[in-house]
DNA sequence: CTGAAAGCGCTTACAG
DNA sequence: CTGAAAGCGCTTACAG
């Protein structure tokens, strides 16, 4: 049954007789759990050295039953999530975890439940999914029962440890910001949400449209199986949409980089941004301000909220966080001023 | 010895109670490795699904030898490297493992030691190593002894099953193209190499102003240390250092991030760009499209290169490869141009 | 400080 | 198609 030594890495076991201790020793040695003298020490280091011996983590994970293992999952690598994944992967290495990132289109469920299956396959701690609004709550929910979860989203969960990176506050403040400036009101083009649902960040352009009691416009969608790095191609061609409206003064897109290719469109279309039309992204990506006009937009807290959710996740007594910090607000730039005329 | 049932989850043994059968009837409908009856099978999946059962990865890993658990150890999180990542990952789910991702700093070998530790602890199958070229070989290599590992680099290493993505050729094409475009010497803000070392980058550079017999000004280094995001910041501050050079007329940057911050730099110093200076990036990042001006750069086979290392990884009899796909190649856009005069 | 033994949850020949 | 048993590599009481 067993197989031949040789297709195998040696084992604690191997280190035991090559050393000439017992197994138990060996084990002290790496876990430290138990002081072993000095002689028996060097012995086995030397042992596991000449051995080229390493930890088989599965055979430690199985006694002690967890497994140093955090999986991620998130819809795409856009900027947001790449500083999340960041953050909480840094976080998750300081507690001793390693993490196991998982992009899971909200968009291809078909692939999106082979890679949940392989990831769920592993033997892991829990599971952090960023950007939950943009999934379908129930068919997730269901696959990661039982299982320790922790989500950021917009508004959170009552049945989840959450963190709340308040996109659709953000996306209102945003909208009432351009309005302030006295536009009579403000086009979207809008980041994707779950299949059929609009994004929070839609939504709280919606919100500060209807409290101004201005009209609320169509807002222009976006091909939501774009892949996270490309939603800059998306931009140019919303642009001849928004412009089917003579009376357009003002754009808020649903993040940087829809925010940068509609900039380039306008600029295309022989329109100046501000002076014709003011644009506004969310999200201040790095480079938002070194694009010209230096883009005016909305800091999230990403780098807070990868590290709050593995805190709830790990914590779950002290769960359930606000982004709160100074980082969180409007940042106003170049990109946006107030309408002509 | 056995902790608490309630403790644990439910394991194969609970369901098999559950559904009325023994152990490796459940085993058995988990893996589909032998036929089960209907009957017994629908027994086991309901008593699953009763008990909220989820199988317990270590322990398969543990028979089975291995675990379809693949690392990539990559230097930072650029645009590159997100998408080495993306493929490797995409490749890794279609083989059935899923990925673990550590970010190891070459800059700061303190930290990366811990991750580099936690990540080996984990019971993988091999890591691939993205950027080789940033990282002190040595070291990594004697970390990383005895498992399988792929690297994509610019040369690679006959030691090493690797992927080429050559950027040392890139950046003396580009450098040649902007000789070619009558620029009597082409300078350069370079991409931090590894400790003490320039990068392929800074070599294929420094390789086509020597074939030209051109002088060889001093690049210009950026800090390090800087996070992977954050390369544009690097570039506008090295204009300072560029102008001190009257003769500047081109600027080829170590990537594309720091070729939109130089573009910036040069405009706030009131020079335009590419009529009083020429500016080249590397990368192909979907944003130098959309820049103003669009950014002359190199398109880099980062799709292929991922799913490359990954077969190199799985398959070591097909290895070492190198790009040589049509989406390798220079990208002639709007900022470069002749000289003025 | 040290060793013999049990057990973690699962899969895989083996024998029907 | 099915069950009893051994074993994967490691850690952890237990007994000295």
């Amino acid at each position: 049954m067993r197989a031949p030594r040789d297709d195998r890495p040696p084992t604690i076991h191997d280190v035991a007789r090559e050393a000439g201790v017992s197994l138990p020793t060996v084990s002290r040695v790496l876990t430290g759990s138990t002081p072993v003298s000095k002689k028996r020490r060097d012995q086995v280091l030397a042992a596991m050295k000449r051995l080229g011996y390493r930890p088989n983590g599965a055979a430690r994970a199985l006694v002690q039953g967890r497994q140093p293992i955090i999986g991620i999952v998130t819809p795409d690598v856009t900027y947001g999530s790449a500083q999340m994944v960041r953050s909480a992967e840094r976080a998750a290495r300081n507690a001793g975890y390693v993490v196991t990132v998982s992009v899971i289109d909200p968009y291809d469920l078909t692939r999106a439940d082979t890679s949940l299956d392989v990831l769920l396959a592993q033997p892991i701690v829990g599971v952090i999914v960023l950007d939950f609004d943009r999934y379908d709550l129930k068919d997730l929910a269901e696959k990661l029962a039982g299982l320790p979860v922790s989500t950021i989203s917009s508004g959170g969960d009552d049945h989840l440890r959450h963190v709340v990176v308040d996109d659709r506050r953000a996306a209102r403040e945003l909208t009432e910001h351009l309005l302030a400036l006295g536009h009579k009101t403000v086009h979207h083009v809008s980041f994707p949400g779950p299949h059929g649902h609009p994004h929070p960040r839609e939504l709280g352009w919606r919100d500060a449209l209807i409290a101004a009691g201005v009209p609320v416009p169509t807002p222009i969608q976006i091909d939501p199986t774009l892949e996270g790095d490309q939603y800059v191609r998306a931009g140019r061609p919303s642009v001849n949409e928004l412009l089917r409206d003579p009376s357009l003064t003002a754009v808020f897109c649903g993040n940087d980089q829809i925010a940068f290719g509609v900039m380039r469109g306008l600029t295309d279309a022989g329109l100046s941004v501000p002076q014709d039309v003011s644009v506004a992204g969310i999200d201040d990506e790095p480079l938002a301000e070194f694009w010209g006009p230096a883009l005016t937009t909305y800091r999230l807290d990403f780098d807070w909220a990868g590290a709050a959710a593995l805190r709830a996740l790990l914590q779950p007594e002290e769960t359930n966080e606000r982004a709160a910090s100074s980082t969180f607000g409007l940042v106003v730039r170049d990109s946006t001023t107030k309408p002509k005329g």
